[in-house]
DNA sequence: CAGCTAGGGTTCGGATTCCGAACCTAGGGG
DNA sequence: CCCCTAGGTTCGGAATCCGAACCCTAGCTG
């Protein structure tokens, strides 16, 4: 992809890449799926800590439960409430979220450095995310890429 | 990061994952960063490629070429014109691609399957993303991370 | 050298979407 | 009974987006 490319024609409807960009290229979608991976799961808290308008919060959920991303399931707090929970298909966005966090921290990082830090349970290390080779492993660029259109 | 774990409160405005967020999430931004992958330089290709208004590309181009993402650089054709170029910054967006390239091959095929193949230039392996622990190497998911916030 | 063409935009009115604020509702508490 | 809370819904005005038309510049055409 990219070095030396006359621009490849493809499908846009079809392309696997274009279909999640267009659900998460969108007003909030992707702020709302941060805040879910650090653990919001009401709506008051979306609210609040997103600081987007209730109806606007109302449809994205809405969407979200309808693509299978989140799930809305009714528990005992102290009266009947309602929460969102990652489902298996939302908690597979975890790579995504991942390469946004490690391109902001190398360019967008502000002077404080980052407001939170990441790192494997086990081990302490530090997350981070590759693009790779599934053949040779070996680490890949967008230029070591490229695109053969299929259709 | 998920299981188990209280909302952890972050400081919006600073944390590396919205910033990005922000930026990206915003109608065609995502679209406009894939079709410059595919190769894409020119006002004209990227408008008809898109199906984006005019007005709306100009703004969006602008936008990138003023956060480094792409640079505005004239050439020689017949006569001057423009182009537009993944910048360093830019180039470096493809993980991010490749993450939710991942998941639509997972989550949003269609029955024909993805509509182009990405492979290894040198070896022909295909195009895979993982998120991992940089001390140890293991395959993370959303479940094995732990947030600390720093701030 | 008048006129045509192509790329890369800008302008404009109407249609969408977003926003903040107010309102609704069901169950629990005082 | 009356109020409170979580989780929404409704509404009018403000900001965006859209398509279509227009503009500007350089080169080619005759």
């Amino acid at each position: 992809m990219v070095e030396g490319m006359s621009p490849v024609k493809v499908t846009d409807e079809l392309c696997t890449v274009s279909l999640p960009a267009a659900l998460l290229g969108e007003r909030w979608t992707l702020l709302l799926l941060r805040q879910a991976f650090l653990g919001t799961r009401r709506f008051e808290d979306f609210q609040s800590a997103m600081d987007i308008s209730r109806s606007v919060l109302t449809e994205r959920l809405a969407k979200f439960v309808e693509e299978g991303i989140l799930s809305r399931v009714a528990y005992k707090d102290v009266r009947t409430r309602y929460e969102y929970r990652l489902t298996e298909k939302g908690l597979d966005l975890y790579p995504v979220l991942m390469a946004l966090r490690k391109w902001g921290d190398r360019w967008m990082t502000p002077e404080e450095g980052p407001s939170f830090d990441l790192h494997h349970r086990d081990c302490g290390g530090q997350v981070d995310v590759k693009v790779e080779c599934a053949a040779c492993g070996d680490e890949l660029t967008a230029r070591d890429v490229r695109v053969t259109p299929l259709r």
